[in-house]
DNA sequence: ATAGGGTTAG
């Protein structure tokens, strides 16, 4: 009853009770007094039933009716006790009705300092206060209460824990234990969260102590805290122990596990524990599988995001904003763009993050008119663009090199105040470099203020994919003065720079350089690489590399294959390309068109156009490309009339020939001599099909004439092409006039030749070769004394014919060139390899020196 | 206590 304040007794009574006990006996006071007992014990009844009403009311959420409940009590001159306000302010808690909330403070304060001074009230009012962000005023509260206890103290961290004052919530953690109060199992969780945001694991494994001493352990919010904390500080083996170690495990558990292992890049772990979780029957949330789309996403596994998807709709989940969004990542990151539109429009409510989720998969899959499409709509429903809409639409101009639409985006960027974003920025140069605006790129990334590891790799990659090493390098040593250190990909690039500028050595220089600093090369570094070496012409070194990448563990891909397929072609090496097509069945790559285009082409080019035609048979509907290797392998070998009925062909099927398929055509007929089909096909190309002659064209055209002896008609077309004549149209023409002795016009072709490559040997070699036609063996000496005197040498060669089951090779040039050595080299593993499959070893090495 | 989006290299 202490507890209870005395409600205030009716006068009524009150009179009467005094005018009695003056003036009448004791037993009748007695009576009466009896009588007020009676009253009293009512009066405490009705209030208690107050009491009960206001509390099911505020439980209930009707605070408003409650407060209407209150002021009829205090018009019944009920004195209201704390546990009424107490139970109010709940209320107001619950609801976050912070107005409400502040009218019964104003009723306790009126009620003079007692009840605000009360350790139930006070304690409250620092809880309502904390629960609905005042910070000001609860912080005020908090200080002047006059007694601290383990409540106050968690709505003070708590707040400060959601207002994202973590250093303050783990500070007034540290302070409620120097006072003597010890955080329970509500205080930790709170300070475990601010561990994680500020990624303090070493304090939150010694709040995992503390948890440990006082027994919280066993409580599963404490748990499922300890979970999150060591997923979000990186630390999957203590999360796993803490997991494994509860007895009882809630969804919300099972739910921190995974989306520890996700947010840690281990997918497939957490694809693990969701089948666990499966087979142990607890029913998934959304934010279960909208997890594990996200592993399912990040894994790029289709199958299992598509279950994902059926469990979400058998377990009834409500699609809502999240789920629909991580249902549009998953289908878009696997690339079913019909499936992100159909959830899109499935979606009742959409925010921005679900109208980028689309446009950016509209942009990875390459469906350019459609995400703009998207982007129009999103900004007719009156939707802002954001971060993140930008980036996209940036990497949509650069995809489509759109440089209009790059700067409309670039615009919209500068009057949003967005382009000093670093993503964006990066965004921004990276369209610039792809329009082939280098020079803006660079004044953009001139004037970023921010900058991180993906910036300087933007522009380095700019540099590095014009061949521009020098720039490349520059800008790379240039980040690491700036602090910022280099990652594989910034490496990748660099030694791309060098590939494409030549520079062999250089860029396995970098290779071994990046690894003796610890910066493993990932698949790109070994795909640049092998490319960058068959595209420099040391096919053998590259298949060396793939070698040396498989022993380390690294499985190929479809870039990496064609790009180890298009190394076989180079070095002419079957055997090998024909383990790599053993490799790609037994992969099932095949369905790959790319792979399959680049494993004809390797067939053709290295001599054997059967298979690469049975290999071209096998493929259902064919396309331009896979025309167009196998015309330039019949043409690489002679096969010119087969070119030009494949040639034929396409156009019947439909397709369109290209400038490449012109190359392959017209080279064919160069090759054969076949001067009328050759000519007539030049011309259909200009007036039949509108392809625009490149220098190759007119170097297949002129090649063609000159070797049918048409001299003249070779030098006419060159005057009238609108390229300056290169090398190899001087080499056709100087091997014409070889054949026709025409000793003088090879002389003014040479001077002009030498002219344009002073430091190229073939050209001196060819001129060599025609005194040495003409039995001028003078000029001959002269040009070998010059090549000495220029330090230069014959560039050695590998020619090759191949019969039934023997490959003859040829090897011309000077044996002490470095070359030469390359090419032996490739020759001693071919013949190991041949020799293992069952081949005769190679015939007729026959070495031609160059004098 | 747990959940969704963007930029760079072959």
């Amino acid at each position: 009853m202490a507890s209870l304040p005395l409600p205030t007794t009716p006068k009524s009574h009150l009179t009467r009770f005094k005018s009695t006990t003056t003036r009448k006996s004791c037993n009748f006071a007695t009576t009466h007094l009896t009588k007020i007992h009676e009253s009293e014990k009512k009066i405490e009844i009705l209030y208690k039933s107050y009491f009960h009403h206001i509390s099911s009311l505020c439980k209930e959420g009707r605070i408003h009716e409650a407060v209407d409940v209150l002021t009829e009590m205090g018009l019944e001159n009920f004195r209201i006790g704390p546990e009424i306000y107490g139970e109010l302010l709940q209320g107001c808690v619950n609801e976050r009705a912070l107005f409400t909330g502040q009218q019964i403070h104003a009723r306790i304060l009126k009620n003079g300092g007692f009840f605000s001074k009360n350790e139930y009230i006070e304690t409250k009012l620092v809880i309502f206060y904390s629960k609905c962000d005042f910070l000001e005023v609860a912080i005020d509260l908090f200080h002047r209460l006059c007694k601290q206890n383990v409540f106050s103290w968690a709505a003070m961290i708590g707040l400060h824990c959601r207002i994202g004052s973590n250093e303050k919530a783990l500070l007034g953690f540290c302070e409620m234990h120097e006072n003597g109060f010890f955080p329970d199992n509500f205080v930790v969780p709170n300070a475990l969260k601010a561990c994680s945001s500020l990624q303090l694991i070493g304090f939150g494994r010694g709040i995992h102590g503390y948890v440990l001493k006082m027994g919280y352990d066993c409580c599963v919010f404490v748990s499922c805290s300890l979970i999150d904390m060591y997923g979000k500080c990186g630390v999957l083996e203590d999360a796993r122990k803490v997991f494994d170690a509860m007895l009882e495990r809630n969804v919300v558990a099972w739910n921190s596990m995974i989306v520890g292992y996700v947010q840690n890049g281990l997918n497939e772990e957490a694809m693990e524990v969701f089948y666990d979780m499966r087979l142990q029957g607890i029913e998934p949330t959304r934010v279960t599988v909208s997890s594990f789309l996200s592993a399912s996403a990040n894994s790029r596994v289709l199958e299992e995001g598509v279950q994902g998807h059926a469990i979400a709709l058998l377990s009834g989940l409500e699609l809502d904003n999240i789920l629909g969004s991580s249902l549009i990542n998953f289908y878009s990151k696997v690339g079913s763009v019909e499936d992100a539109e159909l959830v899109f429009s499935r979606m009742v409510e959409k925010d921005v993050v679900t109208w980028n989720l689309l446009i950016s998969c509209y942009v990875q899959n390459k469906q350019i008119e459609k995400a703009l499409d998207l982007c129009c709509e999103m900004r007719s429903k009156n939707l802002r663009f954001d971060l993140v809409t930008l980036s996209s639409l940036l990497s949509t101009s650069a995809d489509s090199s759109n440089i209009k639409l790059g700067k409309a985006a670039h615009c919209y960027c500068i009057r949003n105040n967005l382009e000093s974003d670093v993503v964006v920025a990066s965004s921004i140069v990276d369209m610039y470099t792809k329009c082939e605006r280098i020079d803006y790129a660079r004044q953009v990334f001139n004037t970023t203020v921010q900058r991180d590891i993906v910036s300087w790799n933007t522009l380095i990659a700019a540099y590095a994919d014009l061949g521009m090493s020098g720039e490349a390098l520059k800008f790379f040593y240039q980040m690491q003065l700036e602090g910022v250190p280099p990652n594989v990909v910034s490496w990748n690039s660099v030694i791309l720079g060098f590939l494409r500028n030549g520079q062999v050595n250089e860029a396995i220089e970098m290779f071994s350089e990046m690894q003796s600093i610890g910066v493993q090369p990932n698949l790109i570094t070994w795909t640049t690489l092998i490319s960058g070496l068959s595209q420099n012409g040391y096919g053998y070194e590259a298949i060396l590399l793939f070698q040396q990448m498989q022993e380390v563990g690294i499985q190929p891909n479809t870039v990496n294959i064609v790009s180890l397929l298009l190394a076989c072609t180079n070095i002419v090496s079957l055997r090998y390309g024909k383990a790599i097509h053993g490799h790609i069945i037994r992969r099932e790559l095949f369905l790959s068109r790319s792979i399959a285009t680049s494993l004809v082409d390797m067939y053709a080019k290295s001599g054997n156009i059967n298979l690469a035609k049975k290999v071209s048979d096998m493929i259902s509907s064919k396309e331009l490309p896979f025309y167009n290797v196998m015309i330039s392998g019949y043409a690489l070998h002679g096969h010119a009339a087969e070119a030009l009925e494949l040639f034929k062909q396409m156009q019947r099927e439909g397709l369109k020939p290209d400038s490449i398929t012109f190359t392959g055509v017209l080279s064919a007929c160069s090759h054969a001599g076949l001067v009328d089909e050759g000519l007539s096909v030049f011309a259909d190309m200009v007036s039949l099909h509108h392809v625009t002659p490149s220098m190759e064209h007119y170097g297949c055209v002129v090649s063609l004439l000159s070797r049918c002896g048409s001299l003249d008609g070779a030098v006419k077309l060159i005057l009238t092409m609108p390229f300056e004549p290169d090398a190899h149209i001087f080499g056709s023409l100087l091997a014409a006039c070889r054949e026709n002795q025409e000793i003088e016009l090879g002389e003014y072709l040479s001077a002009h030749l030498l002219k344009l490559e002073p430091n190229n040997s073939a050209n001196y070699v060819a001129l060599s070769n025609t005194y040495a036609a003409a039995g001028r063996w003078d000029e001959v000496s002269k040009l070998r004394d010059l090549m000495k005197e220029k330090g230069l040498r014959k560039n050695p060669g590998c020619s090759w014919i191949q019969t039934e089951r023997k490959l003859h090779v040829f090897v011309a040039g000077d044996k002490s060139h470095p070359q030469t050595e390359v090419i032996y080299k490739t020759l001693a593993w071919l013949e190991k390899e041949m020799r293992f499959m069952g081949y005769p070893p190679l015939v007729n090495n026959a070495e031609i020196s160059c004098s």
